[in-house]
DNA sequence: CTAGTCTAGACATAG
DNA sequence: CTATGTCTAGACTAG
């Protein structure tokens, strides 16, 4: 086992024994080779044992990579079902990645996601739901959890999927899609377009271009 | 429980006990829920309660749907890394589709898909690597290992993957790419186009189209 | 929404 | 190169 992890294990809070020691551990190791990949792996060592503030952002990809650039969905049941909720897993839990990480480095009693609020200087904030997610455990606050508050922060409401359609893919269409999309996910953004064909069994090839769907509504200019 | 797996799992041959029962169990429910979609189950029915080599073919998705429109893939490593294998996966085992059920409903001791060979009349075998594989146990015989024979079957070339590129994507560059994935894949065709980004690292808005290389060959035409 | 299960694809690694 | 096993995001499901 690497070093680093061993190390950063060190600084774990709450009881010590356990299967619970296992788990995280493996969180640990999950997340540094995220970390060592990106090059952000000393950053994290700083943040943690100076258990300062003050450090950059930490981040994680909060979806593959392959969905930055849109995907084409072809949905297999009467609708296009969408997750893409953001939860990490490891070995066979799932949960939000900084709640985890806060959790492991700062608050072992911390309930859920409603208790954390990003601090001003985090640009990369699970609230933002930018393509990457800040896990820099102080970069987020415990707070209590009944009153709904204003943020601080304002949502980011262009992500890099709805300024970027795939380079040629829709093209005119793009902006009613995106007002579908906008309308028919409220304020619940999710960066994926869905394009569903109407002629969705098995058929190895043909020449004509699907017609696009955008979330149960069919794109009425599909005689081009 | 549903009745039509009960009633498929009477047809298994080999040994009535221990755990490979429950994991057969699994195979069938798994199977039975794809077949129900596609309205094959009545001829899995009949192929298997018949043993039937009369029976149409019964097939499944080779590989999610989406995969059918050509993925874009932003490479995490140096260089795109290809699965796509075929393989099956029921409770935490993986295994060729046409060999697990081959193996539940006709020969237990069957060693790999190398023993199998498909009949004339199966037009989605699963040497023939369409878009849907046929699992009827009905369309495969068994063969003995060594001898490397000349295939009854010759195989498909144009795939739908090849033929239809994302509509508008790629467009006059499709050709090149064409000839490249041909190349660099030989005769292991994969239905897979890949695109690789130069630039690839965290990057969350960018208004200049990435520049498109394929199996890490780069487009000259970047300067569009 | 929250919380869990399942598995294809990604990856790792042995032969 | 093929074969085989592990891990997990996304798909799905149920309360
Ligand atoms: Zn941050
Ligand atoms: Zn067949």
């Amino acid at each position: 086992m690497l070093p680093i992890v061993k190390q950063l294990m060190g600084w774990k809070k709450g009881e010590q024994a356990s299967q619970e020691e296992k788990w995280y551990e493996k969180a640990i190791k999950n997340l540094v080779k995220k970390l060592k990949k990106t090059g952000q792996l000393e950053e994290l060592e700083k943040a943690i044992t100076n258990q300062s503030g003050t450090t950059k952002c930490i981040t994680i990809p909060r979806y593959l990579s392959f969905w930055k650039l849109g995907r084409v969905f072809i949905s297999q049941g009467h609708y296009p079902v969408l997750s893409l909720d953001g939860r990490l897993q490891v070995s066979h839990r799932k949960g939000l990645p900084h709640v985890i990480y806060c959790r492991l480095w700062r608050w072992p009693d911390l309930h859920s996601h409603h208790e954390l609020r990003a601090v001003n200087v985090c640009e990369f904030a699970f609230q933002l739901k930018r393509d990457e997610v800040c896990v820099n455990p102080y970069h987020y606050q415990r707070v209590s959890v009944s009153p709904p508050e204003t943020h601080p922060h304002v949502e980011i409401v262009g992500n890099s999927i709805l300024e970027t359609p795939p380079p040629g893919y829709i093209s005119e269409d793009w902006e009613i899609n995106k007002h579908q999309i906008n309308h028919s996910m409220a304020l619940n953004l999710q960066p994926v377009t869905y394009c569903e064909p109407l002629n969705q069994h098995v058929e190895t090839s043909h020449t004509s271009q699907p017609t696009l769907t955008v979330d149960g509504f069919t794109d009425p200019s599909d005689s081009e």
